[in-house]
DNA sequence: TGCTATAATAGTCAAAGAAGGTCAAAAGAA
DNA sequence: TTCTTTTGACCTTCTTTGACTATTATAGCA
């Protein structure tokens, strides 16, 4: 049944279309949606996060505003030892789908890889306490994000 | 005689008929045949296992769903089956990949997928004793080898 | 002009609600 | 008995709401 939450994003993605960045009234789409305000920033902490590549200013008062912006493209090297770094050594597994869907959004990566990424660090594999996986996730997905960029960077030979 | 189980079976079946996959609420369902919900999963681990060929995937939280997913071809049920059971609970990283190899060979995966899933195995991303790296590998691997028959079944909808 | 009260916004956080998952014990069949 | 099925108590995840808080612009007043 196709969540509020999910709608609203979809909305919000729709506004943005092609252009960097857009500009909402907080209450006016919550109007829209019927929902209570604050349910407009949950879809922005749970969708909308840096991880998923966008970063939300705003303003209070009275003109009062939320601007949603996506992350421009960086070099690609520099993206690599950015991520590599917000893994660290520990991660949980919505931060790293997060990421994923970031890659994914960028054409970084297939629909197909992106899912195999998933696969690999969904927390179901992983039989441990929780604090052990995330140790253990960030371990894979380094692996698999620094595959990711090796694959983009050459994506020419064919031995595997 | 007929079965709780075997009911809920059927109806299972019947509603897919020729789709592909469908989605249903598990609690709706329980209350459909006036059992607990945990029943409903008890069919789906007894009958619509990866054996069977069918594949669960599900959501919780508002707007949770279960689906299930059949895979088409006899063949390819039967690969992943065989596949799970070389994998079993514990695996080294050589035979791990020589599993993706032959993914590959067989065009099953591309060569970026298959070097995807290498990461995803790979002995340096488990700092853990030997013995427990095989058994982690195993459980990450097998969740990415699902994924991967996954993606050969569906391959069109678009939620990453 | 400078200050203040008020209205107009947005943010935070915790609690309630809405699913589905797990596991072991009880019940039933073979 | 032994294997399969059924149930129920408890757990985890995701969403939605609401009360309370914080910030900003502006109109009115001294």
């Amino acid at each position: 049944m196709a969540q509020l939450s999910d709608s609203i994003e979809q909305f919000i993605k729709e506004l943005m279309s092609d252009d960097a960045h857009i500009e909402l009234r907080r209450n006016e789409l919550a109007q829209h949606f019927g929902c209570a305000p604050s349910q407009i920033n949950y879809v922005l902490a749970t969708r909308f996060s840096v991880d998923h590549g966008y970063i939300i200013e705003s303003r209070r008062g009275g003109g009062g505003y939320v601007r949603i912006v996506r992350m421009q493209n960086r070099g690609e090297k520099n993206f690599l030892e950015t991520l590599l770094e917000r893994v660290g050594t520990s991660i949980d597994e919505d931060t790293a789908n997060a990421i994923i869907s970031n890659l994914y959004e960028r054409k970084m990566v297939t629909r197909n890889e992106a899912l195999l990424l998933k696969a690999g660090v969904a927390r179901n594999a992983l039989a441990l306490p929780v604090t052990a996986k995330d140790v253990l996730r960030a371990a894979v997905f380094r692996n698999m994000l620094i595959q990711v960029f090796r694959n983009i960077e050459e994506g020419k030979r064919d031995d595997v």
